[in-house]
Formats: C-alpha cells, sequence, structure tokens
DNA sequence: ATGGCATGACAATCATGA
C-alpha cells in the first residue's frame, strides 16, 4: 500500500500534473492540499478516468483538501469526516475516512504568517484542537496515517539555513512543541525511519531561485500510528514534479507500507 | 532591503502563502 501527499496549490492550474503524476505512480490514496476551488468545480471526472475516487471539502479561493481513493486496489472510502468536530471553523483543512483498513487524515494546517499574529493564534489552536481528536481517533483506529501540508519544520535539518529561519513561523519552538504533541500520541515521522539524503525538502519559494539553489523546508509529512509503522517499508519525497512548467511550490511524499 | 513569485478575485490592485 502506498498513501502519498501532495500540496498543489490550486488543483485547476495543477490537474495536468496530477493527471501526469498519478499516470507514473498509481498510488493508493493521493492527499490534496490547498485546492483553491469550490465543490462543484471540483474535476470529479477527470479524476475517475485514472481510476480514483475523490472525496474533498472546498471553498473558494483558499485551503480546500481532497482524498483520491485508488478504489480498484483498496476499494471504497468509508467513514468519511470534514473538518474537526472540536473545532469549528469555515476553513476547509481536513478530510478524513478509513481506506483499505487504515484511517487516512489529510490536512492543510494553517499557515500562520507570523510568530505572535492573529493566525499564528489560530494556527495554534488548529493544533491543539487537532491533536486532541487524533487522540480519540487513534484509540478507535490503530491504523491511522496524518498526511499532509503540516506548515512545520520540526528540525533544523528540515531548514536549508536554520540560522537565518530561527524562531520564525514556520520552525518556531512553540510549532515544533506542537509537532512533537503529535508524536507523543504515538505518531512516527516515516520520512525519518529510513536514511535520508541531507538537505531533503519538500517546499521551495517560488521566489529567488529557491528550487535552483535548493533553499527549501521540509514541511509536508506522513505521520503514522506505531501499529501502522511497523509496516512502513520506506518514506520518500519526489523531486521531480517540482521541475515541470509551471509546479507547486510543494512536491509530493510517498509513504509504502508492506500488506 | 519585508522585496522577490504565484494564485484567485476582480477588473487596478490586493489577500495570502511559507
Amino acid at each position: 500500500m502506498q498513501l502519498a501527499t501532495w500540496n498543489v496549490n490550486s488543483l485547476k492550474v495543477r490537474l495536468g500534473h496530477v493527471q501526469d503524476w498519478l499516470r507514473s505512480n498509481p498510488v493508493d490514496v493521493l492527499c490534496l492540499q490547498e485546492l483553491k476551488l469550490t465543490d462543484e468545480n471540483f474535476p470529479i471526472t477527470e479524476i475517475a478516468a485514472l481510476g480514483y475516487t475523490s472525496h474533498f471539502t472546498g471553498q473558494k479561493t483558499y485551503n480546500g483538501v481532497a482524498l483520491l481513493v485508488n478504489h480498484a486496489k483498496v476499494g471504497e472510502a468509508k467513514d468519511l469526516v470534514k473538518n474537526l468536530p472540536n473545532f469549528a471553523d469555515e476553513q476547509q483543512r481536513l478530510i478524513t475516512a478509513t481506506i483499505g483498513g487504515v484511517r487516512v487524515v489529510c490536512g492543510y494546517f494553517p499557515n500562520g504568517q507570523a510568530v505572535g499574529s492573529d493566525k499564528f493564534a489560530y494556527k495554534l489552536n488548529w493544533l491543539d484542537a487537532l491533536t486532541h481528536w487524533l487522540s480519540d481517533e487513534m484509540e478507535r483506529h490503530p491504523q491511522l496515517a496524518l498526511l499532509g501540508d503540516y506548515n512545520i519544520a520540526p528540525e533544523d535539518r528540515d531548514v536549508h539555513d536554520p540560522a537565518k529561519w530561527e524562531g520564525q513561523n514556520l520552525v518556531s519552538p512553540q510549532e515544533r512543541q506542537a509537532f512533537a504533541r503529535l508524536q507523543g500520541l504515538g505518531l512516527r515521522d516515516t520520512f525519518r525511519m529510513f536514511d535520508q539524503p541531507e538537505k531533503s525538502f519538500s517546499w521551495w519559494d517560488y521566489r529567488m531561485g529557491a528550487f535552483r539553489r535548493n533553499a527549501g523546508l521540509r514541511i509536508d509529512h506522513i505521520l503514522v500510528s506505531s501499529a501502522l509503522a511497523e509496516r512502513c517499508t520506506a518514506c520518500d519525497i519526489d523531486r521531480v514534479p517540482r521541475t515541470w512548467e509551471q509546479p507547486s511550490d510543494h512536491t509530493p511524499v510517498v509513504a509504502t507500507f508492506k500488506d
């Protein structure tokens, strides 16, 4: 089984990339973030033509998340939940379903903008609600994966220039503590379960030739419960779509599991 | 140097991203 996550920064603009990527990477589930479109504009037909069933919750202009399910491989998604039941929110940032026996949680975590801002407080509150809800969810679903754009670089080795970024949004101690609380639930960062190249990142700014200079951050993650971690055989970042014409600023992350 | 790109909403710039 393969689970993947990709912040596409507009599914309308990136539909061709998603189609091309899925044809070469027929994963069982692809979690998408930043759809930036309303539900009536979701390309259900185009995704279905690839053999994937779409489950999504979108909104105008911002946010929006989706689960694309390879139904021939893993069947239909069950017990679909949109957003956090314990957190009233207009912003569409979370979608969850049981797929192939795994509770798959797809999240677009708040950006935070700047430490100390209102948006930063919202980010920490959202993370707190997520952690509490997950604690309960993991009791009901021992096999659970939390995939998405966390907007947190958990360690300095996940940052191209830690000195320049020290204390800033995406790397601040408060955000890293929130990430650690998720780990405290028993969730493991699959990427760090295996040997990885140094300076592995999942996002690069569009500006300043950041990708060319590999000036990036690792902020897209696949965390899994201990029962699922036992089955995990690989986790890799696929940099290839970031080299394509008019790319998303994020690139896919893929985790592989034994049956 | 708070810029640079990119996207969407909207019709010239502006909000947001990370």
